[in-house]
DNA sequence: TCAAAATATCGAAATATTTAGATATTTAAA
DNA sequence: TTTAAATATCTAAATATTTCGATATTTTGA
């Protein structure tokens, strides 16, 4: 269980989440069985191979997902302890 | 109660969260009694006023914030439909 | 070992965001 | 009615982000 997040990653976290690409792949993760990896996400988009890598990495840096390198793969899963404690963040902003 | 964010909505709400000021502004609203004014936010902040009414907008666009003119005043309270909304948002990442 | 696949990194251009200062608008109060 | 207060808008500079192409790295498979 994740403490509490403090506001620094609360700002790396909404910023992650402020591109509608990245947007798309949290959505691919989330919505896939197993884990995914990278050039199965690519093959949604038409991105270079260079510009998905960097919103990847923006999302595994702000802790959105893990990533998990296997072989050549980069494989990943959403990182559920951190959305949970991001979405409690903002549910707080109504109390 | 708001149906269901869109992804667009999400995005620009992300960005609106996506700023040290913009993330405290929404602290200190949603920590106040009462309804807060731009003149009592700009006082936290050494800020250009300007520049702290571009924040504001941001926020009142992405409709994190509704706000209501009075007077020569602009006050404001936290939109705890949206989210609300977009809290579930980000928790249906974890299904 | 060599070639191909998957991903990462670097450099640079294009675009977007942040910020402040100057000025405008609107309203309250003297 | 004049002045001051609160906020908004415009412009421009500074900074950050997005994107791609080229290249590097790592690993698998022939």
């Amino acid at each position: 269980m994740i403490a509490e997040l403090n506001i620094k990653q609360v700002e790396k976290i909404s910023k992650a989440l402020g591109d509608p690409y990245r947007l798309k792949i949290m959505k691919i993760v989330s919505q896939s069985e197993s884990c995914v990896q990278c050039c199965d996400v690519s093959a949604e988009f038409h991105l270079a191979q260079s510009t998905m890598s960097h919103h990847i990495k923006q999302l595994i840096e702000a802790d959105l997902l893990i990533a998990d390198k296997d072989g050549r793969n980069l494989k990943f899963v959403v990182n559920k302890e951190v959305c949970e404690a991001y979405a409690k963040y903002i549910s707080n902003f109504t109390l």
